[in-house]
RNA sequence: GCGGUCGUAGCUCAAUUGGAUAGAGCAACAGGCUACGAACUUGUAGGUUGGGGGUUCGAGUCCCUCCGACCGCGCCA
């Protein structure tokens, strides 16, 4: 092992920036931060703190830089650490000494899948996304919202978040009668082929399966009950199927759920009429023309809303205040994950959570949307018009991998148009398969090293040996997989779990530089144990980063 | 009409939430393998960040206004 004696760690080095800035402008309080200098020339790290201390200190940053790099120097730690700090307009750049970023890739061979976790936060979250109705087998737009959800739950938890994911079953609307007169239609096919399908059904090939399989389960019975009668039955039994197929599908996308709840289930177990009671009790409902309300114009909604008609029974909003009041209960806070149409919805949750005097509790990730297109036809995604394309297809078509990662590299924000045809024919212009491969070609030089090096290979594993590291190419490689737990913590923070794809090709990126400029397997033993070493670190970090974005990490392809 | 989101290189997208000369990939052009995987790499070219105004040391980011695209505006779900 190396000796890091006196070494500070990024933060500690900040704290000692920082209280130097505040010996020199108590009145200011300064807080410093480093983040990866944006240029190579600008050093490994760097700092804007001297502009915010300008004005109080009426003096250029450039100076104000000077003197706190010249009050930091003077302790132990930071002479032990940096290597060279100057100012440079404004900024306050810092070059660490090799040390450090040894240190960082012996931290990695350490830790394994662990490194760059946080430290847990306490705050419990609960996390919402691809809900769809029981109707039909899911379809491609909802990739989008499985890939960025299940990668945002999975960068918060290692952020140090304690995440539920969750997903509601729309079960409870009237979609689930016009379900059931489909499959009772599609039943009736089976020995009638002209029975005539209702207009409001569902018209995909996907039912006669469904039907199929309830004749094998229960023969003729349904012939011979009327469809008022059969419908209950047999909207159950699709329901069933269906979310069957649903969870199947999600799985097979590798995307896994603490929760998939019915939203019947909660119907039935009395949660609407107790939600109403509790907004009830808080004050925030009123009747108006036989109608119950809630105020919903105090948290800045363009007029309130309807929870209860006048006809006594319980709108869509009903259902959502129970469902979201039981996701208060376990967890601080809770967000949903709702395509724009419905963004409309923000401003009614607010309300909820300042009745429940828990203001931002819920928070609204809203997903832009997305087109379909084949080439220069635009695709109707409509499941009454019946021609869906469905996630499987997908998934079928192009691979779990190059999908997930194409649907996670998009911000949130950014509408897009996914053009099957490219997405084939591109396939191998996807950046997935540029990390991927420089994940197996890691694998590669670690299995030769295992037949020509077996000791340096077996030193490397051990984190020895590592104070060889010091080409430049070396060290950049090191910086980058430094920036894994910041990333991490970024994307959970500002909830952009695209950054992760943008850091993943540029670890690999940086690796195939490396690799380009370094042979790792030498005749120095020492050079080559610490090569190793660097890149057993680096497939550690690019295994993590793609595991996070649900995709796979091989060793050979 | 009111409200929301967005507009960045030929194309697809970034920009660490107000910081340095706005960066990548693809496409184009010119180079690099008798050593660990060339699905790689080096370089060149490509921009009035939709237009205009404002706020300040500093704006793609914040405010106003116009243009354009998409989406909402039910006692539907």
């Amino acid at each position: 092992m190396a000796d890091h004696a006196g070494l500070l760690s990024l933060d500690e080095l900040a704290a000692r920036f920082g209280a130097a800035a505040r010996a020199l402008w108590p009145q200011a309080e300064p807080v410093v931060q480093f983040e990866p200098a944006r240029r190579a020339e600008f050093g490994d790290v760097s700092t804007n703190v001297a502009f915010g201390l300008a004005k109080a200190a009426r003096k250029k940053p450039q100076e104000i830089g000077a003197e706190i790099i010249a009050r930091a120097l003077a302790d132990g730690g930071v002479r032990a650490t940096v290597a060279a700090a100057t100012p440079v307009a404004g900024f306050i750049n810092v070059t660490l000494v090799p040390a450090f970023w040894q240190r960082v890739v012996g931290d990695a061979l350490r830790e394994g899948p662990q490194y760059g976790r946080g430290r847990p936060t306490g705050e419990r979250i609960s996390l919402e996304f691809g809900s769809a109705n029981p109707t039909g087998p899911l379809v491609v737009v909802q990739g989008r919202t499985l890939s960025i959800g299940d990668t945002l739950a999975k960068a918060m938890r290692h952020a140090g978040y304690d995440v539920f994911t969750e997903w509601i079953i729309n079960d409870a609307g009237t979609q689930l009668e016009a379900l059931g007169r489909s499959l009772y239609a599609r039943y009736h096919q089976l020995v009638d082929p002209a029975f005539a399908f209702p207009e409001d059904g569902y018209p995909g090939d996907y039912l006669i399966p469904v039907a199929e399989k309830l004749r094998a389960r229960d023969g003729d019975k349904w012939l011979r009950v009327a469809q008022a009668e059969a419908v209950p039955y047999l909207a159950a039994f699709a329901r069933d199927e269906i979310v069957a197929e649903q969870q199947a599908v999600a799985r097979r996308f590798r995307v896994e759920y603490d929760l998939w709840q019915s939203e019947k289930a909660l119907h039935d177990a009395g949660a609407i009429e107790q939600g109403i009671e509790r907004l009830r009790k808080l004050g925030v409902l009123y009747e108006k023309d036989g109608a119950t309300w809630v105020r919903t114009t105090d948290a800045g909604d363009d007029e309130d809303r309807v929870v209860i008609r006048s006809d006594g029974r319980p709108t869509y909003f009903a259902n959502d205040i129970a469902y979201h009041f039981e996701k208060l209960q376990r967890a601080d806070h809770v967000i949903d994950f709702l395509g724009p149409d419905h963004h409309g919805y923000i401003k009614r949750l607010d309300a909820l959570a300042n009745a429940y005097a828990r203001p931002g509790a819920f928070e609204v990730i809203l997903v832009q949307q997305m087109t379909l297109k084949r080439g220069d036809e635009t695709l109707s995604m409509s499941k009454r018009a019946g021609m869906l394309v469905t996630l499987q297809e997908v998934i079928d078509e192009v691979g779990v991998d190059a999908a997930r990662f194409f649907f996670v590299m998009l911000s949130t924000d950014q509408p897009l148009t996914f053009d099957l045809e490219l997405a084939k024919k591109q396939s191998n212009e996807n950046p997935v398969f540029y990390v991927q491969y420089g994940h197996a070609r890691i694998a590669s030089v670690l299995r030769k090293a295992r037949e020509s090096h077996p000791a340096a290979l077996a030193a490397a594993e051990r984190g020895s040996g590592l104070g060889a590291l010091t080409d430049p190419m070396e060290l950049a490689l090191a910086r980058r997989l430094a920036e894994f737990g910041p990333t991490v913590e970024g994307v959970a923070r500002a909830r952009a779990p695209h950054r992760l794809t943008k850091y993943a090709r540029e670890v690999a990126g940086d690796f195939h530089q490396f690799y380009d400029a370094c042979r790792v397997l030498t005749e120095d033993e020492a050079t080559t144990t610490a090569r190793l070493g660097l890149c057993i670190a680096t497939k550690t970090v690019l295994a993590a980063t793609l595991a996070m974005c649900g995709v796979s990490a091989p060793d050979a392809m």
